[in-house]
DNA sequence: CGATCCGTTGATTAGACTCAAGTTTAGTGG
DNA sequence: CCACTAAACTTGAGTCTAATCAACGGATCG
């Protein structure tokens, strides 16, 4: 590329903010340079393997992140080890519950994740300065509160195939947002075992279900995790 | 009672407000009398009763509603018909989606309920006035947030049985919040139909899974609606 | 090369759904 | 007051979907 985005005293900005895209569609979009330098003093950047636990369900939360880069995932346990993933994160989502003590969900990245870590001190400090700040963290809560209801209806009424669907279908909207109903190839950035948590279903019913979409020609798949689905708009049909 | 709360400048509140839960738990409470007053020049009351719709999913949304008394329940239907229900609210709790222009759920008076309706421009305005305001609505929302990924566990992981017990437990809780694991004694704010759309089981398996708690002693039931739970720590212990 | 992890596939089983009565309650009108 | 009806709920019998249990395939790693 010839052109360089143009931003007002750019060299004001943290050097580390200056490329980071949740300063445009992130909670970092709603500041100003005078108060983004203000925060990337005590935020610091760190990069976490897929596996790695962020956040402990009801542990005290000592700072939020924001994904950069990769998937997190956010799951709930019940006393006898049965577990349901209740939200995905991607860039540039703001990780941690806003103004709780503790978590109500633990955290873990899906993938190998970039973090952008702020102390919870500094954020809700910023909080209270910036509405426009808080607004933008209100406007992400009422997103995912729009997305758990939207699973709700999948957790609650629909079948394991529609289940399956609608999770590819979900995905390939999330990863590759090129115009919908056209074609999408993606890496699926959960494990069938993580797929299977987030529908309410076992592995091996997921894996049916895959199969059976392979089979009947709605996806491709090589190497378990990298698919294709040439119709987007038949793969929606299928989600019920 | 002998003694009156003294509220300053009590007789300048709106009349309507004066004796208004909303105005002291409810998102009201962020207003000064002043902030009151001019809102409630655009407010009305209106009862609506068990069965009607309040606001239509995809619909336009027009105005905002405090729930004064009774249950609403947020519902979302799949093209065939099947149903969901994605969330209840009660008393005093804001009804509709802020910052959306249609809604993404339909809204149904499950008991008689009393709201104080809010046109949509108003409330909004004095969200930009009041950050007080704004961050009551962002706490409520985030507290659906907690609720929705709740029931995601009960819906995906639980069995037909827990998941009744499960409703019936919120259910004691919200209705009844005396000191837990005490008895409780409510009336269902649902049908058979809205705790199976709810739980995302059918009527009949409902209904035979109340029974069994009845025979089992867990739960005591007169006339369909009420619920008396002797022990409520024996119905926890149920929920999974 | 064996071990382990992740995923697939098959056979069997169990839990919830469907279909089909029957019961209770509330409401209506004679 | 009582017959009648409709709606909400319960109960039973049979079916089917997804879970469970079990074996196997392919990739990765020491």
């Amino acid at each position: 590329m010839q052109t360089v985005r143009k931003d007002i005293h750019n060299s004001e900005l943290p050097l580390l903010c200056q490329s980071c895209e949740a300063r445009h569609q992130g909670v970092c979009g709603a500041l100003n340079p005078e108060q983004l330098l203000a925060l990337a003093r005590s935020t610091r950047r760190v990069r976490r393997q897929a596996g790695e636990e962020l956040m402990a369900d009801a542990m005290p939360i000592s700072s939020y992140s924001n994904v950069l880069r990769g998937v997190v995932k956010l799951t709930k346990v019940l006393e006898d080890g049965r577990q349901q993933v209740v939200g995905l994160q991607f860039a540039p989502d703001l990780l941690g519950r806003p103004f709780a003590a503790e978590s109500r969900v633990s955290a873990e990245a899906a993938s190998e994740v970039d973090l952008c870590v702020i102390p919870k001190a500094a954020l809700e400090a910023l909080m209270q300065d910036s509405a426009p700040l808080e607004h933008r963290v209100m406007m992400q809560a009422l997103r995912e509160l729009d997305e758990a209801r939207d699973w709700m209806v999948t957790l609650g009424r629909k079948t394991a195939a529609e289940k399956v669907a609608s999770f590819l279908f979900m995905i390939a909207s999330h990863i590759d947002p090129t115009d919908e109903f056209e074609a999408a190839t993606f890496d699926l950035p959960l494990s069938r075992s993580d797929i299977a948590d987030f529908l309410g279903l076992t592995i091996e019913t997921v894996s049916r279900q895959i199969s059976k979409l392979k089979a009947d020609g709605v996806i491709e798949i090589v190497n378990y995790r990298h698919v294709t689905v040439p119709d987007l708009a038949r793969l929606r049909v299928l989600c019920g």
